[in-house]
DNA sequence: GCGTAACCCTACGCACGAGTAGGTATGCTC
DNA sequence: GAGCATACCTACTCGTGCGTAGGGTTACGC
């Protein structure tokens, strides 16, 4: 009895994407432990032993969409923010690249930033991305203080780079919450704060707390 | 058969607290929902039915967790950045006062800020508290920039106050991972950020895009 | 000294959800 | 058109962990 399947077959590759956009969008809802991989298999249009055959356990899955979220984010900036540009059009570059990413990967963003970061199995993984950001902002600010024949101690640098990325992030996720925002107007908002700030501290700019 | 109990019976009020201090000290580790109520009862030296009897089903238990820490929070900072201060002063005031705390209570900064944001039924009191104090530091910058003589639209400032709120509390979880580290000095590292930054634009300084 | 209330326990029921066993249909190759 | 690999399913097992039933013991008032 031939019926008519329902629903196409279709090759290995197509499904593995579907199942892993049904995957980030329902871990940037529910989270990790919340979310259910039958609600996963049923957002895929796909039965639960499928997920497992194609990208294995929860924790599989869930590195998964780490993997391709943090990529897909790290090379949008690596590929905008060039690095023998000057800082500042660097800077600018980088973070136009960054909030486009947020705006057009809203549920990539949320499961990098809201949700991968308490789960201990995976918050060692985000960290370390996290840290490369860090690192190449902080480089950015000690190449542009060193043109400007000025030093700072590393750990400074490394703390105020820390505040910036944080910062970024803070701006992404109220990008994430409103929707109808434009990514670039919310970069140029952020070199306002960012860059405005960094200039001072790069011209020997300093604020020392009162003496009581 | 009076056997001596291995351990004392105490108030309804002392058990409370030792509680909500497992319960946050666990919450923290492991997040909401891998936190187990077992575990929470054994580390707090009691019994799972105490925790039910006195604080509820697990979700109220988290839920007293992020009240207890988040009014401790809310608290120590209004205590500090009295409101007929000048600006940079009750910003350095409120920001030594935040690091203060984050220092004192590690576990109750981690619960309010890596676990409470991505979990559905919580996130919406978070972001309430959170949009508290966006609000205060909007308020400042507006006070600020009105005794100057001059105006932002209420959208830019709500996001240049978000993105200062996002720079802290990322320098906040860098002095939650790093345990010797001195708050007041964050708390001056900050400010050379965020004041920096903002006193430019206090005095009318912005940034632009370039035209291309 | 006796009732009553507060403190505290061991031991369970029960639901939910991760992961699997075992089987069916479709297309591709030779 | 036989064989085989790939795509796909329904229907289960079983562990884990929330929440509770039911009962014991210490303190305190009178």
């Amino acid at each position: 009895m031939s019926t008519v399947p329902a629903f196409k077959r279709l090759p290995r590759a197509v499904r593995e994407q579907q199942m892993l956009d049904a995957a980030v969008k329902v871990f940037s809802r529910r989270g990790f432990h919340a979310a259910s991989m039958d609600e996963i298999a049923e957002d895929a249009g796909i039965s639960k032993p499928m997920v497992y055959a194609y990208l294995g356990t929860k924790e599989e899955l869930f590195v998964a969409c780490l993997h391709r979220e943090g990529t897909r984010m790290m090379q949008a900036i690596a590929g905008a923010a060039a690095p023998d540009l000057p800082a500042d059009e660097r800077l600018w570059r980088g973070l136009k690249a960054f909030f486009g990413f947020v705006g057009a990967y809203r549920d990539g963003w949320a499961v990098l930033y809201r949700q991968a970061r308490g789960e201990q199995p995976f918050a060692g993984e985000l960290a370390t991305m996290r840290a490369r950001l860090v690192e190449v902002v902080a480089g950015m600010l000690d190449h542009a203080l060193r043109a400007e024949g000025r030093e700072i101690a590393a750990l400074d640098l490394e703390v105020v780079a820390y505040a910036l990325v944080g910062a970024t992030e803070s701006l992404a996720d109220w990008l994430a919450d409103h929707p109808d925002a434009d990514p670039e107007k919310t970069a140029t908002r952020m070199m306002n704060v960012a860059w405005l700030g960094a200039a001072q501290l790069l011209h020997g700019v300093t604020w020392c707390p009162p003496a009581d």
